[in-house]
DNA sequence: AGTACCCTACCTATCACTAGGTAGGTCGCC
DNA sequence: GGCGACCTACCTAGTGATAGGTAGGGTACT
């Protein structure tokens, strides 16, 4: 496998499991195979590193969105599917998304990286506002009263959620935080 | 001043910015003008020093709680005020509450103060909960289906709230997303 | 074909620095 | 005299980062 994807791989799952801050280059080298030092030829910084996560992380998140979006599904369905997106992201409770991650590290980043994640930020909120928006229209969400408003509450539900869930490795904490959201979804069974 | 709680103090500062790992003792002396191993006296390790501080603020927080509770205002008012406590937190939007700080850099915790932190989450929670089970009774809460679901929403909420608002360093980031829990409430005016 | 050159992708060895932590001494106060 | 509170001085084990070297592949000119 390319040695930069697997860096960015081993990287990612360290950052998310234990923060950026709490994994060093001596770690990633064990991991991947390759001396310490040659780290640094992929990554000459680690803010490099970090630029490379979110990068990535950022560009896979936005495709995951867009595809949600085109689905023919209500709303409600695609609101379920971002609740799945970071409901996944938690693992067996272990695990926070990278964005939660790095939001809860940001003193060490750089003011580029910190740039992305704020962006990222943005484009969620962006993106759930027109879900709600459409939820309103074909009804499939219930008491939408400001669609921008909403988004931001649903933005901070799932990354507060995932926060309580894996403070106590629990899975469970992350349904329960989510579950009133969740009923105002309209579950149309289709089998 | 005691020099145990200023040290207290600091580190709490610190831990709250830029997380518990990322201050060292040195900068703890340098703030407080003692030596770095003079810390070592007050508390032996780090996590001595951790359990220190959780074990504060979970006290603080908890006679805050019951003060708020004990109050002859409508359930409504509780939860305005338990918002409050979480933006207060928040600062000029640099700071992080101390339990949403810990919770982030979970992993380098020890056992006993991981502990600790989730039982503060648990008496959050079990108070957030009596406050939904009275405003529905009291009607200056709408739409409470489950008390226990709407609590732990409510925490997840508000840690994810001052999340998102503390990786923008912008308050009103706060304000919007739980601004649609607000509006649940009755807010009567006195004056 | 041979050689000169640059490239990628690593390596060893070491840097300066910081982390938390320890040993042992000093000073004032009850 | 003992003890609380602090000091100087030091240690070990890391950290990210750098310098300089090397094996092997491609390209280009003669």
């Amino acid at each position: 496998m390319d040695t930069r994807t697997a860096l960015l791989d081993s990287a990612e799952r360290a950052a998310r499991q234990r923060g950026f801050d709490a994994f060093s280059y001596a770690d990633l080298a064990k991991e991947v195979g390759i001396r310490k030092a040659s780290i640094h030829y992929h990554f000459p910084m680690k803010a490099d590193l970090a630029f490379g996560l979110i990068e990535r992380y950022a560009q896979r998140f936005s495709e995951t969105l867009s595809n949600i979006a085109a689905s023919p599904d209500p709303a409600a369905a695609k609101l379920t599917a971002y609740r799945e997106l970071y409901r996944d992201a938690l693992a067996d409770g272990s695990q926070l998304c990278l964005c939660v991650s790095l939001s809860a590290g940001r003193d060490s980043l750089s003011e580029q990286v910190l740039g992305e994640l704020n962006r990222f930020h943005e484009d969620s909120i962006a993106w759930l506002e027109r879900i709600f928006e459409d939820g309103h229209e074909d009804g499939s969400i219930a008491n939408v009263d400001n669609p921008a408003l909403e988004a931001a509450a649903t933005l901070a539900l799932m990354e507060g959620a995932q926060l309580v869930a894996r403070a106590a490795k629990d899975v469970a904490l992350f349904d329960q935080a989510t579950a009133s959201f969740d009923a105002r979804l309209t579950h149309t069974q289709s089998h």
